[in-house]
DNA sequence: AGTCAGTTGTGATCTCCGTCACAATGACGC
DNA sequence: GCGTCATTGTGACGGAGATCACAACTGACT
């Protein structure tokens, strides 16, 4: 089936191949069958608001394919990207379940193919089936756990270095490639957006980077970075 | 019954007459039984530790009476109070459904009547009871909200003030004491800690807290705070 | 080519707050 | 009472980084 925004769109859960793979989509034959029947399979371009921060919740949002930005904001202009979710999450899961206001808001960084499944019908789909209830429960954990990094993250580092160094780590531990010597990543975000993740300034951004180029610690070719000296990076992340 | 640190046991969940203002506790009777075979009432003195950030899951806590102090520490001994759980909340829950190391630190600020529950016993009863795996996830949605809002008072605050204030409205708004003109609110930490919840130094926090009495918008008696100026309280809180 | 918006690079200030260093106060036991 | 310990109160100083203000670069679109 062709698609909008250049996406082949995978129709069916029951037969998509990806599955297996996906923290929350690996569902018992008879939950996906019933999952299959209350969602809806959409595809929304890069830049589209699934939902934003304080919107009562309409339901949950399955990624398939493509990256969304989480974010939260400050009535003061002020923004603060929590994570970058990718395929097997589910977004707006803790809004949905407790049916206060969406925690976050939610932007496509690319196409996405997302299944959305409706408040009512996903409750009701959880009351009648554990295990699906349990996937919700590790799900959740899961979000937990990355909001205490955050935490962490913020709260117990010193300088934009540390936090900034941190990122980069965690990026390249992605794709396989944090095993390898001169481990390189795509940068998918602007200095601003990066910013935006660690609590920092732009200019702070761009001045650290430079710096690290300097040190011989990172080298930009285009929008792909190599980390040609792991060890000072990591000792940058642990520094004080 | 009469029980250690001066506490009085509610040795059965079943005829525990607090069960229905909590979160987790107010389980339907079917599920409920089954929690009571399960778990092992036991009582803790002010100080004693539940368990620490890092140590693998034993088992969940549920925080029947008293108060606990969840925190995060850094290996440079920094340490970040994250949130004062308070009767009915679940303690190790992320973990023990992930089975991935706790992610904070508990300690008991009070002495607290705590159900501890083992991890393998915990997940067989929520895997036969879709109500207790449906409040497992509200229960979880309700951290991840906590973290949220941790995470946007680290990362979207200018300064330690802002920080301090909304801490303050926020204990406040606990008690009822919210609605009264001047509410009152007992504190139960230290300067020291204080800076911990907001991230900031203990001498900040002392400073603040002395111009914020000079300029007539708090007053001490003892151990009591009184609030006198809300809406120049909220004003700090909001800044910017 | 040229234009224009969105990025990135860099310098000059300025300020908040962390840190160090003590003094002052309070709590508690003996 | 007095000694010990934890907590609170204050001053002085320095530095990391926010902010402002441009300049330089990039890439997309006509």
């Amino acid at each position: 089936m062709l698609s909008p925004y250049g996406l082949e769109i995978v129709e069916s859960c029951i037969t998509c191949k990806l599955r297996a793979d996906r923290i929350f989509c690996d569902l018992p034959p008879a939950a996906l069958q019933n999952f299959e029947d209350i969602k809806f399979a959409t595809a929304y371009p890069q830049g589209a608001v699934l939902f934003v921060e304080g919107q009562l919740p309409r339901g949950i949002f399955v990624l398939c394919k493509g990256g969304v930005k989480l974010s939260i904001n400050s009535p003061s202009g002020r923004t603060m990207i929590v994570k970058l979710a990718e395929p097997g999450e589910v977004l707006g899961l803790s809004a949905t379940i407790s049916g206060k206001p969406y925690e976050v808001t939610a932007e496509t960084i690319d196409p996405c193919q997302v299944n959305f499944v409706k408040r009512e019908d996903f409750l009701k789909f959880l009351r009648e089936d554990v295990d699906a209830c349990f996937k919700v429960a590790e799900q959740l954990g899961e979000k937990y756990h990355n909001a205490c990094k955050e935490v962490r993250s913020l709260g117990l580092s010193h300088s934009a270095a540390e936090k900034l160094a941190k990122l980069l780590l965690e990026w390249s531990s992605k794709n396989g490639e944090g095993a390898k010597p001169e481990p390189r990543l795509k940068l998918r975000l602007t200095h601003e957006e990066i910013a935006q993740m660690i609590g920092t300034s732009r200019e702070t951004v761009t001045r650290l980077f430079a710096e690290l180029k300097k040190r011989q610690i990172l080298q930009s070719k285009g929008s792909t970075l190599v980390i040609r000296n792991t060890t000072a990076l990591r000792e940058i992340a642990n520094r004080n």
